[in-house]
RNA sequence: GGGAGUGUAGCGAAGUCUGGCUAAACGCGACGGACUGUAACUCCGUUCCUUCGGGUUCGUAGGUUCGAAUCCUACCGCUCCCA
C-alpha cells in the first residue's frame, strides 16, 4: 500500500518524496517503509489555531498528509487545543497568548477547513484537550516530567537559540505536551508517523523518544520533516505584497488565490507542481520540458493555478477564476455588460460607494484602494490608476458611480493587475 | 537586590560623545512606472500625515535651551553580568 504510480514509475511513498523535494529528515526510512507495509497505520499533523484560518504556510505539510493518505495511510490531525493555548516558541520571541475565545473562534474555522482538504472518510480531526485537558500537574509531572532531561530539551534547537534571547517556562514546556500527543494519538488511533516542518524536528523526535521509552524500545514511530518551502531569490514561501494567502476564500478570494500560483515564476514553478500537485512525475516531467521550451506559454503557471485552486476550492472556483482572469486579461473592461460584472467579479476585492460624484483621490481613499491621500496622488500621477477601463491621470478627475454599468458598479484598477469592485449603494443623504 | 547595556520609521541599522545644515543616512521589504510572457532580471520613481501653508515623530512623562532623536530627571520594556 506503500506504492504509488504503478501504472508508471513505481515510486514507494519516501521516494516519491524525495523525487518531490519534500523530505527533510526522516527518524528511520526503512523502518517506516515496513510499516506502512504491514497494514495502514496512521500519521498526524499538528496545528496550532493561531489565527481563523489556514494559509499556504500549512498547506505544506498538510499536502504531506494527503499524499500519505493517498498512499493508503490514515491521515490525522490535531487543531490546537492545549498546545494552541501554550502557543510552539518561535527561535526570536516570547508569543502573545490568544484568548480563550479567539482560540475557539479559530479552532472551528480550521477543523471545517481541514475537513474540507482531507474528506470526512477515515479522517480524524482531534482537539488534544481530550488529553491534556485532563491532566493534573502531580500527574504531568510523576507521569511524564520524569521522562524528559532537561539537559536534553535544552539543547533543541528552537529552545537553544531562546536562551540568549529568554523563554519562558510556559513555553518551554511545550514539547513535553507535543510528545505527549503523538504518544496519545499512537495509542488511541494508530498513528505511528508524525509530520511537520523542519522546525518541529525537535518536537517530533521529543514524541518519538517518549513513545519507545513508554512502549518499549521497539514500539514503531516515526517521524518526518520537511525542507523549509522558500522561492527562487531566496525568500519564504507563501506570501503576496507581504500578505500571507489564505484558505478561506473570504480571506483570500478563489480568484486571488489563482492568480498567487499563476504568476509563479518561470524558476519555481516546477518546483511548486511537484510539491503542491498531485500530478505524476511523467506529468510533471511534460510541463518542465513545456516550462523550458516555452515559457512565454505559461503552460505550468496555469497547470500549477489550477490543480492547487482545485484542491482547496473545488473546481467551480477554478472555472470562476479562468473566467475573470480571461475578462480582465485580455478585453476592453469597458465592454462588459453589467450582468458579466456581477457574476464575474464577485472574487474581486470589493468596497461599498455612494451614488454621487467625488474627486479620485477622495474616491480611491474611501474605496481603501490606498491607505493615504499622499499615495493616493502618488498613484493618479504615475497612471496607475484606471476606473471603469479609462486611465486616470488628473488630480481633479471627479469620478461619478452612475457614468458605467447602469449606476451599480465601478471597477478599479491600480497597478498592471489588482481590481477593486465599487458596489455602488443609495444615494447619499 | 547590585552593576552594565539597550529601546530610532514595516524590518534591519546610522545618527546621540561634538544640540541647529535631520522628517531623520544606508540596506531590505513594500508600492508605482518602463521593459516583458499576468514571469525573472534590470532600470526609474515613491515610501509619517496634509486643506501642500504646514502639522505630528526617534520607548513614556517631564525638564534645560532661542532651538533636542541628540543634554538632564523619573518611569516602563528588553538583554547581559554579579548576588
Amino acid at each position: 500500500m506503500a506504492f504509488l504510480y504503478k501504472k508508471e514509475k513505481i515510486m514507494n511513498f519516501i521516494e516519491d518524496l524525495k523525487w518531490r523535494g519534500a523530505l527533510n529528515q526522516v527518524t528511520d526510512e526503512a523502518g517506516l517503509l515496513e510499516a506502512m507495509d504491514n497494514g495502514q497505520i496512521g500519521a498526524y499533523v499538528g496545528t496550532d489555531p493561531t489565527a481563523d484560518s489556514l494559509h499556504l504556510g500549512h498547506l505544506i505539510p498538510f499536502m504531506v498528509l494527503k499524499r500519505f493518505q493517498n498512499a493508503g495511510g490514515k491521515a490525522v490531525i490535531i487543531v490546537g487545543g492545549v498546545t494552541g493555548a501554550i502557543g510552539d516558541p518561535r527561535p526570536t520571541t516570547e508569543r502573545q497568548l490568544l484568548s480563550t475565545g479567539q482560540l475557539a473562534t479559530n479552532e472551528v474555522g480550521i477543523s471545517q477547513q481541514v475537513t474540507k482538504l482531507f474528506g470526512s472518510d477515515g479522517t480524524k480531526i482531534v482537539n488534544n484537550n481530550e488529553w491534556l485537558g485532563q491532566l493534573t500537574l502531580p500527574e504531568f509531572l510523576r507521569d511524564y516530567g520524569k521522562l524528559f532531561s532537561i539537559n536534553v530539551m535544552l539543547k533543541k534547537d528552537v529552545v537553544a537559540s531562546r536562551l540568549a534571547t529568554g523563554i519562558s517556562y510556559t513555553e518551554f514546556t511545550y514539547q513535553i505536551l507535543q510528545a505527549i500527543d503523538f504518544l496519545q494519538l499512537w495509542r488511541r488511533e494508530n498513528v505511528r508517523l508524525q509530520i511537520g516542518g523542519s522546525d518541529q524536528w525537535g518536537n517530533i523526535t521529543a514524541g518519538v523518544d517518549l513513545i519507545h521509552t513508554i512502549e518499549g524500545n521497539g514500539a514503531s514511530a516515526f517521524g518526518l520533516t520537511i525542507p523549509l518551502m522558500t522561492d527562487s531569490t531566496g525568500k519564504k514561501f507563501g506570501k503576496s505584497e507581504g500578505n500571507a494567502i489564505w484558505l478561506d476564500p473570504k480571506k483570500t478570494s478563489p480568484y486571488t488565490f489563482y492568480q498567487f500560483w499563476f504568476n509563479q515564476s518561470d524558476a519555481d514553478v516546477v518546483k511548486y507542481l511537484k510539491y503542491f500537485t498531485f500530478l505524476s512525475p511523467e506529468e510533471i516531467d511534460d510541463l518542465a520540458q513545456e516550462v523550458a521550451e516555452n515559457p512565454g506559454n505559461r503552460l505550468g503557471q496555469r497547470r500549477l493555478a489550477q490543480e492547487v485552486t482545485r484542491f482547496v476550492h473545488g473546481q467551480a472556483a477554478v472555472e470562476e477564476a479562468e473566467q475573470l482572469s480571461a475578462a480582465l486579461f485580455s478585453g476592453d473592461v469597458s465592454e462588459l455588460t453589467t450582468e458579466q460584472i456581477g457574476d464575474v467579479f464577485a472574487g474581486v476585492p470589493s468596497f461599498d460607494i455612494m451614488n454621487e460624484p467625488q474627486n479620485i483621490v477622495d474616491f480611491i481613499v474611501a474605496a481603501g484602494i490606498d491607505k493615504s491621500k499622499r499615495q493616493a496622488r502618488e498613484d493618479v500621477s504615475n497612471g496607475a490608476i484606471h476606473v471603469n477601463g479609462i486611465k486616470i491621470t488628473d488630480l481633479e478627475t471627479m469620478v461619478d458611480p452612475r457614468a458605467n454599468y447602469d449606476g451599480k458598479y465601478v471597477l478599479v484598477r491600480r497597478g498592471k493587475k489588482k481590481y477593486f469592485l465599487g458596489k455602488v449603494q443609495g444615494t447619499a443623504l
